[in-house]
DNA sequence: CGTATGACGAGCC
DNA sequence: AGGCTCGCCATAC
């Protein structure tokens, strides 16, 4: 796959985040190879809603939220983003507070590039 | 090819 | 703590 597109590395990157866990924006861009792109990543993460699949892999977009451990979709018009993450993420037993707010020291997903 | 945009992030006030 | 601005990266037009 020569000239891959930055997204599909980056959903490459999401699809690892395991069930129950988070990752922030710029960890998820970090770990795509991208130093400061954490908007490349939203990016990415919208134009995968469209579809919410790769090649028939399901991408977990839900468990990607920003630096502060919140959930950064904008007022969901009409139901759909952050009411819809928050559920989803609930659904796999994280904890979402009000305002979108979650403990990232309790969730947030510690990738095997990140050393304790 | 230049400009605008965006599910971000860090710094400042 | 809350809000504003600038920086970064990859697409869209």
């Amino acid at each position: 796959m020569r000239d891959q597109r930055a997204f599909e590395k980056i959903w490459r990157v999401v699809a690892r985040v395991p069930r129950g866990r988070v990752a922030t924006y710029g960890q998820i861009a970090r770990m795509a190879g991208l130093l400061n792109g954490a908007r490349t990543v939203g990016w990415a993460m919208r134009a995968l809603s469209e579809d919410r699949r790769i090649g028939g892999r399901r991408v977990p977009w839900h468990r990607v939220i920003n630096a502060q451990g919140a959930i950064s979709l904008r007022g969901g018009e009409d139901g759909g983003g952050a009411p819809r993450q928050a559920a989803a993420l609930r659904r796999e037993g994280i904890t979402v507070l009000r305002g979108g707010r979650i403990d990232l020291g309790r969730y947030l997903w510690r990738g095997q590039r990140q050393r304790t």
